[in-house]
RNA sequence: GGCGCAUUGGUGUAGUCGGUUAACACGCUGCCCUCUCAAGGCAGAGAUCACGGGUUCGAGUCCCGUAUGCGCUGCCA
């Protein structure tokens, strides 16, 4: 039997990360078991679905580079054979029709309802087959249903029993028949809900490993007794911890904003690799330890067995622009930034200059070296790919700004330094060759000659070449700027303005 | 309210059939390196393994209870 596995968000909004590490899951799972991988939109509810949320969707798998087989499937197109499936159960006996006219309820407060509704219930010694239609005869139920009378379609759940699964990540589950209502199958105005539409849907696309957050572990009982009514093979399980906030609440939109949209962290400049393997790594962890995983070793190395079972708290900060996510996320992107192959990360480099028309056509060719020992010097303090346009700025261009703190430490505490930067612009003009060796030695004597600590300017000189109090070897950029450039910005007295 | 699931340092996790100095990564502190900041190296702080009982020679590991959190309990998905 060949493993098929199944990613189904409903496009309700942006794909938020807890979805994304199910369908990394998923995929993984797949591609492990040499299985099928397939996308199913759950558009069901169509006044919340957008084509919008459908593509944000799609391009988020694509950037986690998560490519699923076959084609994509829409649960909207099935309505049809939803309505089939309850029907024939209907003429099974296997669901009845419910002609309780339809409670209006406001999404608001259904929580609220619910639970107080359950709460009277409990006190009376509620029975969960006390729906007065549940026995109604075949005659009755179709002359009502003929005349015109609305109804919603039920399953009759048996009275006696229990449902009984085995889930591959929290072990044997069960629940006994009584402690589950008879569902709605079909509204009354014949739209198909959701744990019907699931398991007709996983039939159909031959699912055999259900793959999904542990907020459906409960209902994974009801759904189970949907597949033996329609006389079909259950499938296996795996039900997922799920992804909090750091008060340890379900991470939404609302609450928490994009931070928690898989599209943010491409827009604010993280590499795919290093998110899906931080994504990974959130309730499953590898037998050996090793967490820097590539695509490859993690398809080699995951197991559904080795999945947590506690939930796992995405702890990205509030008011913290510099720590605006999950610390090791960070960290993890700017391992991956500093250490992959700079042939892979220069398409993504090329990407953010351009979008801030930082890129010269000559990187493509004549100056590729260049940019390539230039790109190898600054990677190693960046954390994302906007620090290539933001902090890096300097090193593609001469209009950058110069950091307030930075000018203030490094060039206005001494007031002769003005003239001696300008009298080192002389020094390194008449350098030659002009390389970090040959600057440095310059550099050194001109510190000697005037009596000042090097220090002094090489600190200097980077706040004037860059802008900035930080950054790599002050004698690796005077080679990466070439002396022209050096000379030039050391005399401009710009931030001394 | 009922039912279900979970609970190891700030966070993510490891802890095999119960034997213990409770391990790793991120973060944090200090030192080294040094032209700054990172990286790297070294050292360190931080966990009464939610709490209370029990079983046992011995429990993070087994049992019971409590608490907390989360989920489901809907003609939402």
């Amino acid at each position: 039997m060949t493993v098929r596995v199944r990613f189904a968000p409903s496009p309700t909004g942006y794909l938020h990360i807890g979805a994304a590490r199910s369908a990394l899951f998923n995929w993984l799972y797949a591609r492990k078991s040499g299985g099928k991988f397939l996308l199913r939109i759950e558009d069901t509810d169509l006044q919340r679905s957008t084509d919008e949320s459908t593509r944000s969707i799609i391009e988020g798998l694509e950037w986690l580079e998560l490519d699923y087989d076959e084609d994509l499937m829409f649960q909207s197109d099935k309505g049809p054979e939803h309505r089939a499936a309850a029907d024939r159960l209907l003429a099974e006996g296997k669901a009845y029709r419910d002609f309780t006219p339809k409670e209006q309820r406001d999404d608001k407060d259904v929580k609220q309802d619910i639970r107080a509704r359950a709460k009277a219930n409990e006190v009376e010694g509620f029975d969960e087959r006390s729906n007065p239609y549940r026995n109604l005869s075949k005659e009755e139920s179709d002359r009502r249903a003929a005349a015109g009378e609305p109804f919603a379609v039920r399953l009759k759940v048996p009275v006696e029993g229990k449902t009984k699964f085995d889930d591959i990540v929290y072990g044997p589950q069960e629940r006994s028949h009584s402690e589950i209502e008879d569902l709605v199958l079909l509204r009354s105005d014949g739209h198909p809900l959701y744990n019907l539409s699931v398991v007709i849907d996983d039939i159909e696309m031959g699912i055999t490993h259900v793959i999904r957050g542990q907020d459906h572990l409960t209902n994974t009982h009801k759904q189970i007794l949907i597949y033996e009514a329609l006389g079909a093979p259950v499938p296996r399980f795996a039900h997922l911890p799920l992804i909090l906030a750091p008060n340890k609440s379900k991470l939404s939109k609302r609450k928490h904003g994009e931070v928690v949209s898989l599209t943010t962290y491409r827009d604010r400049g993280f590499i795919p690799a290093a998110f899906r393997n931080f994504l990974a790594l959130l309730g499953w962890s590898p037998p050996e330890g090793k967490e820097i995983l590539s695509k490859e070793e993690l398809v080699q190395l995951f197991a559904l067995e080795d999945i947590g079972r506690a939930n796992a708290i995405f702890n990205f900060h509030e008011n913290d622009p510099r720590r605006w996510t999950d610390d090791k996320a960070l960290w993890m992107n700017s391992e991956y930034i500093r250490t992959m192959p700079l042939d892979e990360l220069l398409p993504m480099v090329k990407a953010e200059l351009r979008a801030n028309k930082l890129w010269r056509e000559e990187y493509d060719d004549g100056d590729r070296e260049w940019l390539l020992k230039t790109l190898d010097m600054i990677r190693q303090r960046f954390f994302t790919l906007k620090d290539f346009s933001n902090q890096g700025r300097a090193y593609f261009s001469d209009d950058f700004d110069f950091d307030e703190t930075a000018v203030n430490k490094n060039l206005r505490k001494e007031p002769r330094l003005r003239e001696l930067l300008n009298g080192l612009a002389d020094k390194l003009e008449a350098v030659e060759p002009f390389n970090a060796q040959t600057a440095e030695a310059a550099l050194r004597s001109f510190a000697d000659e005037t009596g000042v600590k090097s220090g002094l300017l090489i600190n200097g000189s980077r706040t004037m070449l860059t802008g900035q109090a930080v950054g790599p070897s002050m004698f690796e950029i005077f080679e990466v700027l070439g002396r022209d450039r050096s000379v030039q910005r050391l005399r401009s007295g710009i931030p001394f303005q």
